[in-house]
DNA sequence: ACAAAAGTGTTACGCCTACACCCATGC
DNA sequence: GCATGGGTGTAGGCGTAACACTTTTGT
């Protein structure tokens, strides 16, 4: 058969969840929309994609558009195609969740937003379209893969003291964890370097800081490996 | 603004990995490619999607037409877009992937289909399209996805013996399991319930038959639970 | 000197693993 | 009666969870 395809095709965008973690909060960027449809309301930030381009493509150039970092952590979601939503007519959205880190962020406004917010994952506005249905999925995707993956280092500094990490894990998987018991598995683990500088912010005994070590990491990580905590 | 998206436009299909098991093997099943491109290559069972058509329902269209099954287990599996993958022209492909009970399927080739056979998964041949990277995602997704969900029984039928849910997870995960350890573990899980039936198949010992409670499941699944083997 | 976070070991319990024999049936 | 898969209990080891005090700094 030749190339005949005589339906009308969709649309095609791409749509990004961008994480980041300031210490406390686990955070999500949005950005506010200038134009109709959904004028005012916040979404997500995404596109349209360009017809060379591979979908993992578009989303870091959109990424890069609205936060100015690369190279980051960055995967596919989960790609929404329910007729109708998109007001303007049949659009497929392809979503992707980024972890960036905070200090590395330079967000700013493209042409088509009105703001650019971080807002607490706990306190998200309405949002635009479908989007309200792509942050659930987006933090399932991450608890669960912080289980098993060390994803949770591009949220956090290149170096950062140990007590930061168990607040990331606290706060992302919502519990409490036990401080020996912690430091105990993740140096168990072997995937982290301690580094020289200390951290010296405020009146109490300065951290070691560590960074994580990849190729520590990429060693182990034939025999299986997990990161329950 | 007003619906403006002057590009070309992406054509939108949906592919499915479609798994089986016979008692021994995890099956895939696989169309032999009548028309151009990839013409005699087998490939997944799939087809570009109608305009007012969810993504889950031509999965669901396409699976009913190719096996004859309906309401079994489906699952978004992952999106595959490359420029270059289709040779006809930009096409992405929403891949979705299905468990069914081989004895409730009746396989039928469609009309662009040549024939339809069932692949064991560890000797596939070689697959139209990237449709070659797509069977190591789904296999992946359905080995992890055994371990902390109950879908293994959408591969049984409805009543099973004990031994037959155990070879299940020995060949998907690719491991032995102990026998005891086995069924004092699915026991304690409390998701099954013994029906009437006896298994009376071969010269010996008749098993009992038990079918997965999925009213029992939801009462518990609240408190977390792992399968776990 | 005091407030505030960093850092450090041991014990008890529960879970998981390993392991061998009898049972019911068909031929 | 013999071959085949069905069905059952226990003991030891390992990993996980619980738990409190000292150290170092800034003010």
């Amino acid at each position: 058969m030749p190339y005949s395809y005589p339906y009308p095709r969709p649309a095609l965008a791409v749509d990004t969840v961008i994480f980041a973690f300031d210490g406390r909060m686990l955070k999500a960027l949005l950005i506010e929309r200038n134009n109709s449809p959904f004028k005012g309301y916040w979404a997500l930030p995404g596109g349209f994609i360009n017809m060379d381009e591979d979908l993992a493509t578009a989303a870091r150039r959109e990424l890069a558009e609205e936060t100015g970092v690369t190279g980051v952590f960055l995967e596919q979601l989960y790609t929404f195609g329910t007729p109708g939503r998109d007001p303007r007519g049949r659009t497929i959205s392809v979503a992707y969740f980024a972890l960036v880190r905070l200090a590395e962020v330079e967000a700013k406004a493209g042409d088509d937003a009105a703001a650019v917010h971080w807002f607490p994952v706990e306190e998200l506005p309405k949002l635009a379209f479908d989007h309200g249905k792509v942050m659930p999925i987006a933090l399932e995707r991450l608890r669960s893969k912080m289980r098993y993956q060390p994803i949770a280092f591009g949220l956090l500094p290149l170096k950062f003291p140990l007590s930061q990490l168990q607040q990331l894990y606290e706060t992302v998987l919502g519990i409490t964890l036990d401080k020996r018991n912690f430091r105990k598995k993740v140096m168990a683990l072997d995937i982290l370097t301690p580094v020289k500088g200390q951290s010296t912010t405020g009146a109490h005994r300065p951290a070691q800081l560590y960074s994580f070590d990849s190729k520590k990491y990429e060693r182990i990580k034939k025999r299986g490996l997990s990161f329950e905590l």
